[in-house]
RNA sequence: GUCCCUGUAGUUCAGUGGAUAGAACGUCGGCUUGCGGAGCCGAAGGCCAGAGGUUCGAAUCCUCUCAGGGACGCCA
């Protein structure tokens, strides 16, 4: 539908171009949903663009523009566009019949839990890489921000098209794990205290648990720090997530790609490429040649990797040897400085424009109006756990889940958790559970067949309205993914929306009356709302959507 | 010093270069005797941090200034 549309004003624009004999290159034709439903319900500015381009009055020419397109119009689109007009400034507005969107009702229904499936991602094969927490410690509220994200992010991607895999990278093997020895030895008296780097309970309870290992071992805190971080992982992280509703396809073990002696290969690679040199007895990658300010170090001068020596085996693993077209990172703002190297180093290796790396800011726990610290180091650390027994509602997960993603990842963020808990009944998340239990009352009470409805009785403003609302998913879905930035919050305020135009449709008008025919049409209205509440709810954000509260 | 992010209602935040800048919470005032009253409607509240610029048109793009948050390594 607006593909023709947008065929049809164009070749208005051409045959216009002809009329007057102008010379222009003729601007790509953009359609855009007018905020105020009083100008329609597609409207486009190419008028006010050409008129820049001649220096014309744009509106005269969208006047002439709409003469061009009547005819054509009437015909292609089979009627559904029931009023063209210029307006204004010069844009051009056009009004569909209500027939257009009541047909509407009938494929949401029939598409069922595909509606918002696309094929325009063509099965692209693409990872998400996010929370990837260090298993030094349980996760904290950044961790639990980039894993929401991550997780919606990759169910965009799906109902896009890409053929999608989350990852979690598990740092089980660099320095992270020493630093985690030490201060579990330190902990355990056997190094001077001042060597420890972690601290809090967990470690206290693990020191507690495993006196005889670590003496043992103590000589050896690759092996320690190992062993630390995957019983962190299993016995804080791994729970976290599960709590989170999050389902990784694959821990990727830093230790284990370490093992596989993959570092060596990918500078033997890059040395290949004549993009290496020594200087000072270090080994030098040319990330300047792709943009980066300076170059960087793979091998330190005392013959160690480089912390960023095993991460570019990492992205080479990705690209060369698992063949991902498509990989975005989601990292904390802490690894900003990082982001740079990575994507110069990617197009070091030959991929580049493959890898997105989306930074989340800063989340703050405002309490009583003041602020939590979190800070792993400092033992005041705010885990995602206890951020849900802060909220304490049986549906925390899910409104933490909310908070979290109504938020452009680039706002530093403030999670007040007094709203948060004290304010549940108005949080958006009831609002919207609220508006499914509604929606499930009245369907589960219906006692007549609505499979055959005469949807040319839905045409009430709140109706179409709402139908408006609810076809819009797919184009979001679209938005969403398409969008470098990867704008997830959009489905937050989306489902928000649904919600609210459904309430009001249910405030100003009866779903079940005395008339059969009107019944089974709003029955089939219901049952749509429904269809595209769960797709956004359960299969995009990730909440629960309830039948009953 | 360099780099990243942010600055929009009392507060927390939306806002694809377009038409009267929106929502939630908070405040104030109404409606709804109900197919689920966890709903609906209205009011008050804005020099979109500031100054220049680009444009027919800027909260949006560019430059500078100010303010806040974060980060800089042959640490990981």
């Amino acid at each position: 539908m607006h593909e023709e549309l947008k065929k049809a004003i164009y070749e208005a624009v051409k045959a216009q171009q002809k009329d007057c004999g102008c010379d222009f290159s003729i601007p790509g034709v953009e359609l855009e949903h007018p905020k105020d439903m009083r100008y329609g319900d597609i409207s486009t500015n190419v008028a006010m663009k050409i008129g820049k381009l001649q220096r014309k009055d744009p509106m005269a020419i969208a006047e002439n523009l709409v003469k061009q397109l009547d005819p054509g119009l009437v015909r292609m689109t089979q009627r559904r566009i029931e009023k063209v007009e210029a307006v204004k400034p010069g844009f051009i507005n056009f009004y569909f019949s209500s027939d257009y969107y009541q047909k509407k009702v009938q494929e949401i229904i029939s598409a069922g839990k595909k509606f918002a499936d696309s094929n325009i991602g063509e099965g692209k094969k693409t990872q998400v890489e996010f929370l990837s927490a260090n298993p030094t410690g349980p996760a904290h509220l950044g961790n639990a921000r980039g894993g929401f994200y991550g997780d919606v992010l990759a169910n965009t991607f799906q109902k896009f098209g890409f053929k999608v895999e989350r990852e979690y990278y598990v740092n089980d093997g660099g320095g992270q794990v020493i630093k985690l020895a030490k201060s579990i030895l330190a902990e355990a008296e056997i190094i001077p205290g001042d060597e420890r780097v972690y601290s809090g309970v967990y470690i206290k309870k693990w020191v507690d648990e495993n006196r005889a290992f670590i003496e043992e071992n103590k000589d050896d805190q690759q092996k320690i720090g190992y062993k630390a971080a995957w019983d962190v992982m299993n016995d804080y992280i791994k729970p976290s997530i599960e709590k989170m509703h999050i389902k990784f396809d694959e821990f990727f073990s830093e230790k284990t790609l370490l093992e596989s002696g993959a570092v060596e290969k990918t500078i033997d690679e890059l040395k290949k490429k004549k993009l290496t040199y020594k200087k000072d007895q270090a080994l030098w990658l040319k990330t300047t040649e792709f943009g980066d300010d300076q170059d960087r170090v793979l091998v330190k001068s005392d013959g160690m990797y480089a912390y960023i020596a095993p991460d570019i085996a990492y992205h080479y693993n990705k690209f060369g040897e698992r063949k991902f077209d498509h990989v975005v990172d989601v990292f904390g703002t802490d690894h900003h400085g990082y982001v740079k190297r990575l994507l110069t180093a990617t197009a070091a290796l030959g991929y580049p424009g493959q890898l997105d790396i989306r930074l989340l800011q800063l989340v703050r726990l405002i309490q009583k109006g003041k602020e939590l610290r979190m800070s792993k180091r400092a033992g005041t650390a705010v885990t995602f756990d206890e951020l849900l027994d802060l909220i304490g509602t049986k549906d925390a997960s899910d409104v933490a889940r909310f908070f979290f993603l109504s938020r452009d990842l680039d706002t530093h963020m403030d999670f007040d958790l007094d709203l948060a808990k004290d304010t549940s009944e108005k949080n958006p998340v009831y609002y919207v559970k609220y508006a499914s239990a509604r929606i499930n009352g009245i369907l589960r009470n219906a006692t007549i067949d609505y499979s055959k409805p005469n949807l040319g009785l839905i045409k009430k403003p709140a109706e179409i309205d709402l139908i408006k609302k609810l076809i819009e998913l797919p184009e979001i879905v679209e938005q969403v993914a398409s969008d470098k930035k990867y704008p997830v919050h959009k489905f937050a305020y989306y489902i928000t929306e649904v919600a609210e135009k459904f309430h009001k449709f249910y405030h100003d008008y009866r779903v079940v009356s005395d008339d059969a025919e009107l019944t089974k049409a709003r029955l089939a209205l219901v049952a749509a709302t429904k269809n595209v509440l769960e797709i956004t709810g359960e299969d995009i954000l990730g909440i629960n959507i309830p039948e009953r509260m």
